[in-house]
DNA sequence: GCGTAACGTCACCTTGAGGTAACCGCCATG
DNA sequence: CATGGCGGTTACCTCAAGGTGACGTTACGC
């Protein structure tokens, strides 16, 4: 197991590697702008316990609204983590489940919310020096 | 060293556990949509391999407008990410560093931007397939 | 005197993300 | 017959993010 301070550092050192990263047409860019919505992280993370029916997702995250829900779910589509079934019964149910790619951000995407949910408490005290300062 | 499967189960039952999460006033979502804007992860990296200067950071990021730098780095610091400190010279200079809470977020920033410059030729790949099949 | 670089603020405008509500066809139930 | 759940689509509106450009202050060099 390696510190916190040498992974860091491998990390800068690989961003800093990759040159023009930080201009117009950086890659990186381009996906996490997609994942930066209001909801398609929460979306995920909520397909990643299982398979979900779209009605069933509603209830789940109960402050999206539909037409959000509707398009969001698409441009998960879209991108290849989230796989679309239809099934042939009356009335027609569809079910919505993570692919590969889709598992495969759980990682990434729980170590981030690992690090918030860990520093709340840190920021919201940051933020309120700040303000009581000025 | 675990497989991605196993550490993927994990944070998936932590989010799980987390009850309320997904609804209103989840703690989570205040951190990450600060995070999530156009420029913080951006700026936070830039700053990872050290201290800059304002008109340094611009050079560094091109496409920043003035407004926005300010703005962001702002945010940053009210959320005490970012420290800002005002040398005393002829013309004043400021600069600006990680804080140690600044730092503790490059590691999972790290695991995100990995992820996206390793699967962007899927995502692409997925894209392509999805806009041709309509 | 003039330009430039330092680090901003302010006023204005455009764009698009996201919410609301109405509507659709279909089928089951009361 | 009517209501409600299924999985959407569409039109409309709002609000805030973010870009542009002007202005301000101090100090240095030409």
């Amino acid at each position: 197991m390696q510190t916190a301070e040498a992974t860091a550092a491998i990390f800068v050192q690989r961003w800093n590697e990759a040159a023009d990263l930080a201009v117009g047409t950086c890659p990186v860019r381009g996906v996490l702008d997609r994942i930066s919505d209001k909801w398609s992280m929460l979306l995920v993370m909520t397909l990643a316990s299982g398979p979900r029916r779209f009605n069933q997702i509603r209830r789940e995250v109960p402050d999206i609204s539909q037409k959000m829900l509707t398009q969001t779910l698409r441009d998960l589509q879209r991108d290849g983590l989230v796989a679309r079934r239809v099934f042939d019964t009356k009335p027609p149910s569809v079910e919505y489940r993570l692919t590969p790619l889709g598992q495969s951000i759980i990682v990434p995407f729980g170590y981030l919310i690992e690090w918030a949910s860990g520093n709340l408490p840190r920021i919201e005290e940051a933020r309120e020096e700040f303000d009581t300062a000025a």
